[in-house]
RNA sequence: UAGGACGUCGGCAAGCGGUAAGCCACCGGGUUUUGAUCCCGGCAUUCGCAGGUUCGAAUCCUGCCGUCCUAGCCA
């Protein structure tokens, strides 16, 4: 595999320019990582295995106003769940601060920054549009000493927030708005979930960025496509103080995935506006959320790794996602029964009280799985959806007169059908064939369904979650006007049915056991509600592939 | 009507002057005690458009068109 970047990286390597390749992830704390970010730390830090390389962790910490160490620890928390081992201990941007302010104070003496007296409003005012260049500030030409004592004020807290500000002196009238002598210091009172009280001035991004990234030696600084523009910036801090190295900034598309958001202003306010349960609710794309929802480590990083790495702006199918989970647990979960909307039938001509146990595979592509045992009886449980009075044209499933076979058991046919007061089945009968046990006839008929079921006297209650996309439209960047991303929410993204039944297997299941529920697919016990035996619950992962579902839909 | 970036199949994405990889989706067909899995086959005479250079262009040049980013003392 191969992209733009691994080619820059090895050509720096082979003419020599980098000895060995470093590179960094670097969040700010102050919200949880989603798949988005999980594609920035992969590329990262399978680039820095790659190439022999070193990879780090370190928080971008610079503004105290929304930080926090929860975040911090959750952030690493989910790092080693996706399996990106950093090397050392995280650093942060915090631990530069001093070194930042001394190359601030090299600024101000070469005459390359300045102290700014103008109000926000005026800076915003007098900093131009793209159209039209900026107005000198009246105190860009004051002189070092003047600014260092300025600075040296606003460094000990003498000025109030938004009082004054340290600023690059470029150019006003530089054709990127972000070379119009950008701020470099602005105040904060707000106390930093590191350094305290200490500081009461904060390094901007463009100001700070480069130079975490020198003081750590990384070589090259993966970011996203939107701060292509920042890089004239990033040069500039650089090219003008005595930095210990050079890294070089090269930016690649962020990850944009179908029916869902990849912000953290959106995430946060799904979380706070209570749309989803919290940011580990199975239907957020945060990397928690999509633990409890049942996804490996390893389908994100193959998911990852599959769609690659361009600078073209573009928008994945999350089904896409789906496949990749769907090929893992294929492989790896052990096959069970369960009945999600059960419905009762019984066998008419089923000896009384006789119960039959029947050898079942745990996983049919994988002997190794090996086979658990399964007790039958007359009284069954069946999928509601698996029987219509009136089905249409192949059809499969029960349906009256028709047979079917119990996956692993017998063949029957319905005979009658008990309807409730409001005309809906209530419960279904049929006849078996005692020659069919095992789910083949000695005669060689051919039954065209098999459904799943589970015995009256043994399956267990459980809740069980279906989930759906969060959001209804596909690219949620792309919002009609006046609309906000809550008007987009799908209402049936999560669906909870509480009287499903299960094996009697799955209720001693551990949570984050994966499962393939037959016929309806992979689901995992939840995190934090399944409890063995007393309670069990189970998130439906992602569903079989479903060509009954196109055949059905289809004109025909 | 500024600057920057990007436009290759429905969705991703290779391609780097020698005549369009791969994956998903989709469409057939086979196997199947999951309408699952698996297997086989199909799926861009064409690379945003128009010119030009060349024996030869998705790749080079020119001009258009479209999309995204940028006017936080956020990152």
């Amino acid at each position: 595999m191969s992209d733009f970047i691994r080619q820059i990286i090895a050509d720096d390597l082979a003419a020599g320019r980098v000895k060995q390749v470093v590179t960094r992830f670097p969040p700010e704390p102050n919200g949880y990582l989603h798949i988005g970010h999980a594609k920035a730390v992969l590329l990262n830090y399978s680039i820095a295995t790659e190439f022999g390389g070193i990879f780090r962790l370190r928080y971008d910490d610079t503004n105290p106003e929304k930080e926090s160490g929860e975040f911090v620890r959750g952030i690493e928390e989910d790092l080693r769940w996706l399996g990106c081992a950093w090397e050392g201990e995280p650093r942060h941007a915090s631990d530069y601060f001093d070194q930042f302010y001394q190359w601030a104070l090299e600024l101000v003496k070469a005459g390359k920054a300045y102290m700014d007296n103008q109000m926000p409003e005026e800076i915003v005012q007098n900093r131009g549009t793209p159209t039209q260049p900026g107005v000198n500030s009246p105190y860009r030409n004051r002189s070092a000493e003047e600014n260092l004592v300025l600075l040296e004020k606003m460094k000990a807290g003498e000025f109030a927030e938004g009082e004054c500000v340290l600023r690059a002196k470029i150019a006003m009238d530089h054709v990127n708005i972000l070379m119009r002598d950008p701020p470099i210091y602005r105040i904060r009172r707000e106390r930093h979930h590191r350094t305290g009280d200490t500081w009461r001035i904060y390094p901007m991004y463009d100001f700070a960025h480069g130079y975490e990234d020198a003081i750590e030696g990384v070589t090259h600084s993966l970011c996203s496509l939107e701060f292509e523009n920042h890089r004239p910036l990033y040069d500039w801090f650089l090219d003008n103080v005595s930095v210990p190295s050079r890294p070089r900034q090269y930016e690649f598309a962020r990850l944009n995935l179908s029916h869902t958001v990849m912000s953290k202003r959106h995430l946060r306010r799904l979380v706070e506006e209570n749309h989803t349960a919290g940011w580990n609710d199975p239907r957020m794309p945060t990397l928690r959320g999509m633990r409890r929802r049942g996804f490996t480590p390893e389908s994100i990083r193959r998911f990852i790794s599959e769609i690659g790495v361009s600078k073209v702006n573009s928008l994945v199918d999350i089904e896409f996602l789906h496949f990749i989970i769907r090929e893992e647990l294929n492989a790896t979960a052990l096959r069970r029964m369960a009945v999600l909307n059960p419905i009762k039938l019984t066998i008419s001509n089923w000896p009384k009280g006789k119960i039959d146990t029947f050898t079942a595979e745990n996983n049919p592509g994988d002997a190794a799985a090996g086979h658990r045992d399964i007790e039958f009886s007359g009284e069954l449980w069946v999928e509601r959806d698996d029987y219509l009075d009136n089905p249409p044209r192949k059809w499969f499933r029960m349906a009256p007169g028709k047979e079917v076979r119990l996956k692993h058991a017998y063949f029957v046919t319905i005979t009658d059908v008990l309807y409730n007061p409001s005309g809906l089945p209530q419960e279904l009968f049929c006849t078996y064939d005692p020659e069919s046990r095992g789910g083949e006839s000695p005669d060689g008929r051919k039954v065209k369904g098999t459904i799943h079921w589970l015995s009256r006297h043994n399956a267990v209650n459980a809740e069980i979650r279906l989930y759906d996309h969060l959001f209804s439209q596909a690219d949620m960047n792309k919002l009609e006007e006046d609309k906000t991303i809550s008007d987009y929410l799908n209402p049936d993204s999560v669906q909870i049915l509480a009287e499903a039944k299960v094996e009697p297997a799955l209720a001693a299941a551990l949570p984050e056991e994966r499962f393939q529920f037959l016929r309806n697919g992979y689901f995992i016990a939840d995190s934090e509600d399944h409890a063995s035996r007393t309670r069990p619950v189970f998130n439906r992962i992602v569903g079989l592939r479903d060509t009954w579902a196109k055949i059905a839909g289809k004109p025909d």
